[in-house]
DNA sequence: TTTTGTGCAAACGTTTTGCAATTAT
DNA sequence: ATAATTGCAAAACGTTTGCACAAAA
């Protein structure tokens, strides 16, 4: 591989928690992580292949997965599961929150809740549970996708 | 296939909602939504595939994804994601509850919540969405695991 | 008789893995 | 130097699909 010029800002509390854990901050790892916060889309493995590999030619699918399945194991992003199309989606997003999931479009959204931090508060409080993350998730059909399947 | 003399209650309410979808309250059918109610463990397709393999010798394995694929459709059970080992598990409860997976021996347990309810109502009544199924679901290490983890 | 559902086996797509080369510490 | 990480290709696994047969309406 050909090193290219993404800058490893050792600053960076995601870089902090990797060296925690004894893992090393790549650029493979900053950027899957920086584009999972920096997007609301709750990407697929594929995608956030597609979305960095315009600009990180050299990257391949294999460490995507295995930067994602890292990244869920440390708690700095959270599994969603399938949205009707049997690929597991991430989100960047670990403050709690609803997702609503479409299963006909395979769209994911955010829908802010009073209710949410209670009920994480309830978890961490009385499971007893290590907790590494959160899928709270609703699974229907969205409203665009009502209107087309009206017609 | 051979008939088997699994009685075919046309008065249960999973019978019911199978017709007014337009579908047939098969033996099949009956049988997969039956033990998912019956069990708290929140199996995989191929876990009732084995389960219900005993006193359903000629059921497949693809007549169970299908029916869980259509159980899920109708909103009669939930599909939860995979608890770490990469299949999905079904809940027959689809009274408002959180999940708890643990992502070392992939078993979920239930765990109740007085928030929970308040979050489906607000789901209901904001989001616009046809709604199907909830996954509300922490995931982590359960206690069991984590003493083996320790040691 | 017409439609729907099943079972089997093959196919599919997502995800994982083995290994040599590369990189961070 | 040493150990971890990557990329590639191949493999593995869960899940879906095509089709002939069976069952229900």
């Amino acid at each position: 591989m050909t090193t290219h010029p993404i800058p490893i800002d050792s600053q960076e509390p995601v870089a902090q928690s990797l060296r925690q854990a004894g893992l090393r901050p790549t650029p493979q790892r900053l950027s899957v992580y920086r584009y999972l916060k920096a997007t609301a889309s709750h990407p697929t493995a594929q995608q956030v292949y597609e979305a960095l590999a315009p600009e990180h030619p050299a990257l391949s699918l294999a460490t995507v997965y295995n930067t994602l399945e890292t990244l869920v194991g440390l708690g700095l992003i959270n599994a969603l599961g399938a949205a009707g199309d049997d690929a597991v989606h991430y989100d960047g997003d670990t403050r709690p929150h609803i997702n609503l999931a479409c299963m006909q479009c395979h769209r994911v959204i955010d829908l802010q809740s009073e209710s949410v931090s209670a009920l994480q508060a309830e978890v961490s409080a009385h499971s007893g549970y290590l907790l590494l993350g959160a899928r709270v998730l609703y699974y229907g059909v969205c409203p665009a996708c009502q209107v087309i399947r009206d017609e």
